[in-house]
Order: structure tokens, then C-alpha cells, then sequence
DNA sequence: CTCCTGGATTTACTATCTCAACTCAGGTGG
DNA sequence: CCACCTGAGTTGAGATAGTAAATCCAGGAG
């Protein structure tokens, strides 16, 4: 029997019992995590947004409204000088521990998809202003042991404490 | 100034021209991403994808065809013995390259996510049947220089050999 | 007062997704 | 030879999500 066939007749783990499918019913359409990467970015206010990306102004609206409902992001009042009260969306910590998402994504398409010049955007290592390495940063796959470079067929999943199975 | 205010009247590099913004339109919705998991994990025939997700057999149909068309996934012609040739859907490289944003996904998705019993899926280092290491993998964001454990703070977007900005 | 501006909401339309039913090619059993 | 089963789709109606454009609305500015 081969590690397929094997595979379809073990007992299974509900694939609807995933984080994955959970974090993509928050994240996994069109904007959110466009909204996202220009929050890391520094974005912030409802026109920033609508600038950068070029979203109709009212889906950008419902998906604010949503990742702030999912608690990326959190709604802040402001006033600038001789202007009104506005409101300013920042990324929770939530938010921000979407970066490694973000990354991935960008790392996928920079080897994939990018320009024949090369990725636009390069993700670096220490603050604008900061002193610092300014190396360019890599998300790396690290086992616990230290184990690192995990070639994709040495990786594999298994259930955890919050498994349930699929009936066989 | 506050940096929020410099970062908005600096030169930027176009939203539109990044390769997160073209990654997510080949998985950029609610189903590529899945698919792509259960192929991680070793689906491959369309009855795979079907029973595993619940996918409706339409949308699969043409998420399997544009995956295919974007050079994720393989069709590949096979045969069972006292059956006639049929097709399944192997990852290729691209395709296996996903893992590290399926991966981030999965982690955000434990942590914000996840039953009380704790995440339903670890994904482990070295092969089912292997010897090996068996310790729970996890992404890290790294720099060229080594550090690790970086902050979000310290880490920022630059332009790259292909970026294209905005008109001021 | 009236106009302007940023931050939305409304409306009309289109595209995509869901669910259910149907097709189609080949294999099997009678 | 023929009815029928199975896996892999296709078709079509209705719901959901996205797009573009117009409108609203609460302050300030003139």
C-alpha cells in the first residue's frame, strides 16, 4: 500500500476543525489582508486605505468594520489641529501577528510572480530611523530541536490536543 | 513630525505593484488556500478535495482548473486497475512552496483561534514514518544577519530592484 | 450662511459562491 | 447486450460579495 492510499483510509482529521480555515474565514477574502500589509505599513486612517489600495470606499468600510469586529484592528479617535474628532484603525497585536502571513505571501510572490527587475518591496531588519543591520529578513521553518531548512516532505501534520476526526 | 505623517508624505512604492497584492490573486480567496493545504497533506484526486472540504463540486472543478492554469498544481493521469485513466492534481514546486504561508496562517489561527482543548493540528518535523526528530515546527522571522525573535517594530518594508512608486 | 473635506452610506450592477440536479464515460453484473 | 453504478465533472437558480458612482453628513473655513 502506498503513503497515499495509506493516507485516505487512516482516520482523519476534520479539516473544518483548522485554524487555517478559521484564520481564513477572518482574513482569507480579497482585502483583509491588503488592509493589513498597508497597516503594517503605517496606514492607518480610512483615506490612507482608500489611496493606497484603490478600494471602493464601501467595502473598505465593511472590512474595516470587520477586522475590527475580528480584533485586528482597533477604532482610535484623533484630532488634527482646527479639524474634527476622526477615527484611525490600528492593528491590534492580533493584527500585527499577521506579519509572518503577510510575509509568506510576499516571499511566495517575490520567487513566483515578481517583475523581471526584481521584488518591489524588500522587508529589512531595524527600524527606518534606527541604527542596525538592515539585512533583508526571511521567514524560516524551525523545528523545536533547532532543526532548520526542513526540506517539505520532512514536515508533516499531526493532530493536536484540539483534534477531532473525521468518522471512517 | 510623527512618523505616521512622514511615512504618508513620503515617496511610496505603489500598492498595486507588489507581489503579496499578485500572490493573493492566485490564492487570494476562500478556497485556494484549503485546497492547497489538503494537497500539503496528501490529497489528490477530486473526490479527495470534495470529502475533505465539502467544496462544492463546481467551484472545485474550476479552482482546480486555475490552480492548474497558475501553475500550482499538476493534472496528472492515472489509472486504477479495473478502472478507466482519471486525473489527479499533484503539487508542484510553487505549489509546495505555499507551505510557509499555510503554515503562518495555521499558527495565527492556533493562537487567536483555536478550541479551548488547544490546536487541532501540529505540524511536526520529520516524516511520519522516519526516525527523526518529531518536534513541532514553527516559522521564524529571520534576518540575513541572524537575528531572530525580531520585533514588529523592527521590521519594515523597502524598495526593491523592481519597486515603482507613486506620483508625489 | 454657504462651501469644502474626510469619512463614510446608498444604490445599482456585476461577479462569485452555494446547493442541487443533471450529464457523461467507462466498468460491472445479469 | 443492456441496465445500472461510480467518479468526475457541468448546468442553472438563488444568495453573497465586490465595483463604481452618487449621495450624505458633521464640522471647520471663508
Amino acid at each position: 500500500m502506498t503513503d497515499q492510499q495509506e493516507q485516505r483510509q487512516n482516520r482523519r482529521i476534520d479539516p473544518a476543525n483548522c485554524s487555517m480555515g478559521r484564520a481564513l474565514s477572518v482574513v482569507g477574502e480579497r482585502w483583509s489582508l491588503l488592509i493589513v500589509r498597508e497597516a503594517l505599513d503605517g496606514a492607518s486612517r480610512f483615506g490612507d486605505f482608500r489611496a493606497r489600495l484603490g478600494i471602493a470606499s464601501n467595502l473598505l468600510s465593511t472590512r474595516l468594520d470587520s477586522l475590527v469586529a475580528a480584533g485586528v484592528l482597533q477604532r482610535v479617535p484623533y484630532r488634527e489641529p482646527g479639524d474634527r474628532e476622526r477615527f484611525e484603525y490600528r492593528l491590534t497585536e492580533k493584527g500585527t501577528d499577521l506579519r509572518p502571513t503577510v510575509i509568506a505571501l510576499l516571499e511566495w510572490g517575490d520567487k513566483y510572480l515578481a517583475d523581471e527587475q526584481g521584488p518591489s518591496v524588500v522587508v529589512r531588519h531595524h527600524s527606518p530611523e534606527g541604527s542596525g543591520c538592515d539585512e533583508p529578513v526571511a521567514l524560516v521553518l524551525q523545528c523545536a530541536a533547532g532543526h532548520t531548512d526542513l526540506p517539505p516532505a520532512s514536515v508533516y501534520r499531526s493532530p493536536g490536543p484540539g483534534a477531532r476526526f473525521l468518522p471512517a
